[in-house]
DNA sequence: TGGTTTTATCGTAATATTGCAATATTATAT
DNA sequence: ATATAATATTGCAATATTACGATAAAACCA
């Protein structure tokens, strides 16, 4: 009981409801954002950026970089990173699949 | 501490947070999938497509009916709703201004 | 080397989510 | 009215997520 039984559903249902995981908390989305606006990005700054502390944005970003969603250095003092345009991609793309399935199929009665 | 600290992001951040929440989880993903298929749905039907227990799938389609995705007579013995356009459209749009803004400012260094 | 800065990891507390059995509620049919 | 069928609610257990203090590890600099 209370763990989400993937096993139930599909390949695809399963990879779009962790792509929507990744998105499912602020934090992650004003992580992405950031990074998508510096071209590389240092996680002190994102300790003041979202107020959060700096434990809890590496964990956060740990849960981005887990879905393969960045990409650069990361070892070092400072990091290097930006989002991984393939994957990126992909992930776009899994939802924009999933609307336009949705859309199609719909009535709306 | 433990809880998501939503305070301190922007309505924009914690809107998409939400809708992505909704996504987040298999089961709805197909219940969203199955209602756009059927024009109608009836909760019954869905434990069976699902695999999971009438209460569980009571409480996905609450999760899913509180963001304002469902529309239709919700009492009664037979259920028949459908998805809210309006909403539904809402919520494509909030991912794709946020990809496509992503998307505009990234480098991919 | 020793100190500083930056990020990661560990441990743990608080909260949220998932899932279901039991039960209640609601509507319909007889 | 009573039985039946469909959905909702309650209560609870299992698991996951979120958050952070303390501490470790890595890289850099004087």
């Amino acid at each position: 009981m209370g763990a989400t039984k993937t096993h139930m559903f599909t390949i695809s249902q399963n990879s779009l409801a962790a792509a929507a995981k990744v998105l499912a908390h602020p934090a992650r989305i004003a992580i992405l954002q950031y990074i998508s606006r510096q071209d590389q990005c240092i996680c002190n700054d994102l300790v003041d950026v979202t107020g959060l502390a700096q434990p809890t944005i590496s964990q956060h970003l740990n849960a981005i970089k887990n879905v393969g969603l960045l990409k650069g250095n990361f070892e070092g003092k400072n990091l290097c990173y930006c989002l991984n345009q393939e994957k990126w991609e992909e992930l776009q793309e899994l939802f924009q699949s999933f609307f336009g399935k949705i859309n199609q199929n719909c009535c709306y009665p």
